[in-house]
This record gives structure tokens, sequence and C-alpha cells, in this order.
RNA sequence: GGUCCCGUAGCUCAGUGGAUAGAGCAACAGCCUUCUAAGCUGUGGGCCAUUGGUUCGAAUCCAAUCGGGAUCACCA
């Protein structure tokens, strides 16, 4: 709002004086440098004005604060440095700022409005053979989140997720069950079901690679041997059984990933993540023919001589890509093609986001160019929202390794850390049981998500387990206790916050008027964030503020405040910051208690 | 080898065209009879991988080089 509006007055002071009419690209404002703080709040780059007046940078600076400070009510002063117009914003400025932003629908974001296009979120996407890891919880988070800030500027988001139930993986799981389970269960063995079925996953490839030694001790070349193992090969025998329809292993199959399923229900509940719709490959991987045939009639495929169909965008770059085998099923692109055009016939959404591994930018790439190809003009409503790996101190995770982190194990840990902390530093006492197991699993949950969120998807990242259960500096539980403090500060101050009067007649002090600015940044970050869809941008913004209320809160002591007008505007300071920090918390999907 | 991503303090990360590059952790020195010390204050720590270019101005944009990672399947 202040941007838009000192970037307007910008543009008629550049007009005013020196008759040109400029682009607002060309004004940029920013915040005021750290060391000229105490005089100023805003700044205006002159540099590139210079070319329009004609004259030097500190020559531009001053006409045009002269212009803003006699024209514009809320620039109350300015000065020059070197090509710098640093502007003081006034207090009336900032208190009426304060005044008009008090209610809680002064907070609120915006809700989703039904009848736009809705966007579609695909997140998690796991395969059925083994349990949630380290890998899965950034993807869940992020996707949790950019729905969650989608839905905040007004978007009807629909959060899908895309079960893997199907294919060879969970063929592994099912042989080595039948072979070795003895007909152990989830009830039976006490096992969380995706624990149990992970468990006969790793059992597989524990034979598995015994064979192959065996083989190769024969002689056999190792490559060769992968492929002959009576192991893999019967596991094959079974994926085409489950094609073709044969019972038995339809209903083994049913039955595990029924405990697959009941366990990915509690881990996503413990996370705190739901979906609007899940679905299953295997009702999904025969479509994209049609898409194929789409293909082949516009000439866009080729069929090669053994039957199977290709697409070829050398021109584009890339390489030739396969589409249908020769035996006339279907690959994971073509999957992917079908979903796609499915969704888009189902939702005509106003985009797809895709949040997937970067391991997968090609084959995200290679879908978008074919549907180009196909002249499905939605091709670039497609969006794949990238995320680097998660890497330990140890190095890469490694299922085969056994050095994957667990996501149930991880998520308890971080709760049971908490419970420790808050219990060392005696926090608890008008706290019942029920309130201070919920409060463990909110500081808990909130250190985890906000260590995973605040870095740059973008980057693969290191996870230290020891790191992120910290609660100190910059991190979840932190932002978390500040929170609580004001809701504490306000709830004994004994005033009514929603009745108190803000008086124009007091002073600002320079850490006021820096809270106040960075609530005021609030929506436009929220907008920014929105375009980038930037999880890693809300979670530093929100620590930079809490941090800022801290120092404040240590250097005045507001319940002993004796002039009751000074007294009022702090704690409706106090009851906006909170506000601010909340929405950007709420953006993650991080719970604030009311008291730690 | 081709393509894509990353390289900023001892460590984990912000900053992506503007002023003397910032946090947190770790280290050291202070602050709890006063509203929550999960806090606050201070000190030390940097050829922003290298080289060249673009311009009033580059950690930020472009090119090359060097490191690290991913990908280039009739796997998903």
């Amino acid at each position: 709002m202040i941007w838009q509006s000192l970037s307007n007055a910008c543009v008629e002071a550049v007009t005013q004086l020196y008759g040109q009419q400029i682009n607002t690209d060309l004004i940029k404002i920013q915040k005021t440098n750290q060391q000229f703080r105490a005089e100023a709040d805003l700044t205006l780059m002159v540099f590139p004005l210079v070319r329009y007046s004609k004259q030097s940078p500190e020559q531009t600076a001053t006409e045009i604060g002269a212009y803003l400070k006699d024209q514009v009510d809320y620039v109350q002063n300015f000065s020059v440095v070197k090509g710098f117009l640093n502007l003081r914003i006034a207090k009336s400025f900032w208190i009426s700022f304060l005044k008009n932003n008090f209610t809680d629908q002064d907070f609120a974001l915006q809700t989703p409005k039904l009848n736009c296009p809705p966007v579609i979120v695909e997140y998690s996407s796991p395969n059925t053979n083994k349990p949630l890891h380290l890998g899965h919880i950034r993807n869940n988070l992020l996707g949790d989140s950019i729905s969650r800030i989608l839905k905040s500027t007004g978007r009807n988001v629909i959060q899908v997720n895309l079960v893997n139930d199907r294919g060879i993986h969970i063929c592994k799981s099912m042989l080595a069950w039948q072979k070795w389970g003895r007909g152990e269960t989830p009830e039976s063995s006490g096992l969380k079901g995706d624990k149990l079925v992970g468990k006969y996953y790793v059992m597989f490839d524990k034979h598995y690679k015994e064979q192959i030694e065996e083989l190769c001790e024969q002689g056999v070349e190792e490559e060769y041997a992968a492929k002959q193992a009576p192991l893999i090969v019967e596991a094959q025998t079974m994926l085409e059984q489950w094609e073709s329809g044969n019972a038995e292993v339809k209903n083994l199959w049913n039955r595990m990933n029924k405990w697959v399923y009941s366990g990915f229900d509690v881990s996503y509940r413990n996370l705190g993540i739901a979906f609007d719709r899940t679905y299953y490959e295997s009702q999904t991987y025969l479509l994209g023919r049609d898409v194929v045939q789409d293909g082949l009639q516009k000439s866009v495929f080729y069929k090669n001589e053994d039957g199977s169909v290709w697409i070829n965008l050398t021109d584009e770059g890339l390489d030739e890509k396969l589409l249908l085998r020769a035996n006339g099923t279907s690959v994971y692109m073509t999957q992917d093609l079908g979903t796609a055009t499915t969704r888009f016939n189902e939702f005509h959404p106003e985009k797809m986001i895709y949040v997937v591994g970067n391991e997968q930018n090609y084959h995200f790439e290679v879908l978008k160019k074919i549907l180009k190809k196909l002249q499905y003009n939605w091709a670039d409503d497609i969006r794949h929202f990238s995320y680097g790996m998660v890497e330990l101190p140890e190095g890469k995770m490694k299922s085969r390794e056994g050095t994957v982190v667990d996501a149930d194990d991880l998520i308890a840990e971080v709760i049971e850390t908490a419970r420790q902390t808050t219990m060392e530093l005696g926090k608890l006492e008008s706290f019942d049981t029920a309130e201070a197991q919920n409060l463990f699993r909110i500081i808990g949950l909130g250190g985890l998500k906000y260590f995973i969120l605040k870095v740059d998807p973008l980057k693969n990242m290191m996870f230290n387990p020891k790191e992120s259960i910290d609660f100190t500096g910059n991190t979840g539980p932190f932002i978390q206790y500040t929170y609580a403090r004001i809701q504490s500060l306000l709830r004994k101050s004994g005033k009514d916050i929603m009745h108190i009067e803000i008086s124009d007649a007091i002073d600002i002090h320079d850490e006021e008027r820096e809270l106040l600015f960075l609530c005021t940044d609030f929506k436009r970050i929220l907008c920014l964030a929105a375009d980038e869809l930037s999880p890693a941008h809300i979670a530093n913004y929100v620590f930079e503020l809490a941090k800022q209320y801290n120092q404040f809160y240590q250097r005045i002591s507001v319940l002993k405040e004796e002039n009751e007008l000074l007294l009022a505007f702090r704690l409706a300071l106090s009851y906006f910051t909170a506000g601010v920090i909340k929405n950007s918390m709420n953006l993650l999907g991080i719970e604030v208690p009311h008291k730690m």
C-alpha cells in the first residue's frame, strides 16, 4: 500500500520536475539501510532517474525529496546520501496504519473462491513398498505449505496424492512375505502396516543380492545375474499375474496395500497434512493411450518396426522418448500424459503443480514439450515445483544401506526432545496432561517443519538431526515462544485489546517503527511469495519479525508503563505483531501456542 | 560426454542489480528479587569458488573455468 502510493508519487515528481513520463519500473524503493535507519525509513534510488533529470544524482535526489516532502503528507523529511534519497515516514502514518488494521479480520487471509478455476497441487506420491522417510517429509511439507500459500491468496486449491501402488517393487515385498512371512500381520507383529511391508522389501533385497553373488561366483556376469536370479524372475512373474488379474495375487496385493495405507494415514496425521483426493496408480496406469492415439494421428509420434511408439525431441535439444512398449503396455511418461490430460478435462485448472524432487527435472521438461507438440495449450499451466535432496552428515540417505531417516521415528524424536527441554525449563505448572502433550507436539513439529521449510527448496539441504531439534536462535520454537510471550503480555495487561484507544499524541521509538514497518511488509511479502511459492521466503521473514519483536520487548517495560497512551499503543503493536506472526506460521503449516 | 541445479563466516543458511554482504549455531564476555532467560547485549570471524564481460553500480546478470550434485532406462 505505502509502496504503491509512494511509487506513484515519485513518478508524478519526475513528471512535474522534469517533464518526463516514466515507467513505474524505474522507481526503486527499498527499506533504508540499517546504518541510516535512525533518520529514515524508506529509500529511493535516484540513479535510474538521472538520465531524465539531466542532473547529478545528489541534485536529483534533493529535488525529488523536496517535492515529496511538499506534496506527500506522510513524507515527513528527507536526506540525501550520494544517489540515495532517504525518506522519513511520519509517525502519524504509522499510528493511523495501526489504527486502521486492528480488528481480527484485518489479519484474515483471503478465503478460497470456489467458483474460480482451481489450482491442483500434487505432492507426496509415495510408493507402497516402504515407509515414508525424510525425503517424503520435505516433499509433504513443501506441498502442504505452497497449498496454504495459494489458498491465502484466494485460490481454490485441490491437494492431490497419487499413490504408486503398483509395479515390481510391490511384488518384491509380496513375494518375500509369501516366502518368509509365515502369515505375519500388523496385528500379530505389533508393527505399523507400512513398516511391516517395508521389512519384507528389505528382506527381498537381501536374499536377491545373495543370489546375485552366488551366480557371480559361478562365473555369471553381474549384469546378467541381476536379471536371472530366481527371486527377480519370480517377482516378474508375479507382476505379470497381477496385470492379468490373477485373483490370488490381487488379494495379497490388496491386503498388503491396505496395511500400508493405514500406516501412511498415521504418518500423515502426525505430520498434520491431508489431501482432498487420493489417486491410485493401479487405477490410472492405463490412462494415456488415447493421448498416444492422438499423437499418432497428428503425426507427432511415430511407430517403430516392432510396434513401439516414440516421439523425437531432438529438435528441442532432447532425445527420443518411448511412449508405448512393443507389447502395447505404457511407461511412466504415458501415464503422466494420461493423468495430466484427465485432470485437465475434469477440472480445467488454472495451474497444475507437481511437487516432485529435482531428479525428475528432465521428465517434466519432456512432459511439457510433448504436451506442447500435441498443441494442448494448457501445457504452460503445468509447473514442476522441484526441490533438492536431503542429505545427512554421513552423506546421502540410502535405503539399502539403512541410512534413511524414518518419518515416524523423526517425528517421535522431535516431540520427545520438546518434552524433555520443556520439562527441564520447568514451564508446565499451568498445564494438565493433555495440554502438555499437545504442547510438546506443537513445539516438536514446529521445530521440524521450520527447519526444513526455511531452506530454499531449489537447494540440496543438510539435515543434521541434532540441529533440527535445537530450540534456540533461528528455529520454529523461537518464533512460537515469541508469539506465546506476546499472548501472555496481552493477557496480563488486563486491557480489552479490541477496544483500546490509540492516541496520536505519543512518540514512536525506532524499535516500534521498525516493527510496524515489518508488519506493513507482510501483505507485500505475501503477494511475492504467492508468485514464487516460496515457503522459505516466509520463514525467513517471520523469523526477522520475531527477532525484532524480542529486541523491542527486552528494552521496553510495557506493563510498568506509566503513560496510559503509550501503553495502549504498545499493546496494540504487540497484538498486531502477534497477528502477523500467526498468519506467517499458518502459511508454513506450523501451529503457535498461546502459552509455552 | 550432453543437459540442468548448486558453490556466501569453522558449521547450517538468508541476501538475487544498490550504501560498510547478514542471521543462527559453535567460541568468548556480560544481563534473571521487575511482564516467560526457549530471551537480550557485546566481541572475534568473509579475495561472496576463479577469471573475464555487461553499467553509474555486480555476491546478484552474461560467458568461460574449477569444484559438488542430479539426470541422460522398454524403472517409477
